[in-house]
DNA sequence: CATTAATGTTTACAGACGTAGTCGATTACG
DNA sequence: CGTAATCGACTACGTCTGTAAACATTAATG
């Protein structure tokens, strides 16, 4: 079932895009704006938004730092959470995600809709 | 016995869009492309190569009639399966719904991004 | 008519996701 | 020093998703 024929660790892990789901995205966006932050200012960020609380993100930037899509930094007794990947490489794979799911990898159409 | 008991939002007009999974938007497309279809039909072209049973197939033509996004029409013993919606309406959504995500709405950045 | 084949319906179950409470350790404060 | 505040880790739990088997019904076939 597996898309890709790549395997993990061995030396470089390559991985392709840990599969950011949608709430992770918002802590994501918080992070790319501003890093590193603590679980308390991400929370800042985004639980107003999303009416969320902290026990919310914390467990979100928990799955996060286990897909190694974020990690962390000790600062005393908490942590400091970055981005582990660029936001233009997400953007990127979901772009074309997309164009591929919808159009068969070329663009032209997706253009062609949006401009409508 | 399931008469169907359900049904409360009294007459909407058009719901947004049904959410369609991964697994479900395999089956979409291939309606998309030729229908009506029996499971079998439908089966014939995705089983192979997502590597499903006909049982996985019946199971998401079932959600997709639930959510209401493909259509039955009773052909003696079985069913013949249609979209009920739109392609376009569908590719429309979800790119709309990326651009938003990853965007803010303003689709230029994208066409960057694809134009790379 | 009794089996068998085909088909939709129900049920199953693990893993991901959204959302959050609880717990143990540590730090800060009075 | 004792207690409260904080923090990450662990646990929880309902829903959704992927994947499919078991079951009931019915049509076909011998």
């Amino acid at each position: 079932m597996s898309a890709t024929p790549e395997d993990e660790m061995s030396g470089q892990p390559e991985r392709a895009s840990p599969e950011i789901s949608g709430a992770e995205h918002a802590v994501m966006e918080a992070l790319w704006q501003r890093s590193p932050l603590t679980a308390q200012e991400v929370c800042e960020e985004v639980c107003g938004p999303r009416g969320w609380s902290l026990a919310t993100v914390k467990t979100l930037l928990s799955r996060l730092v286990a897909k190694q899509a974020v990690e962390t930094e000790p600062d005393g007794k908490r942590f400091l959470y970055s981005p582990r990947m660029e936001r233009s490489d997400y953007v990127g794979t979901e772009s074309r995600r997309l164009v591929d799911r919808l159009f068969g990898g070329r663009a032209a159409p997706l253009f062609a809709h949006l401009a409508q």
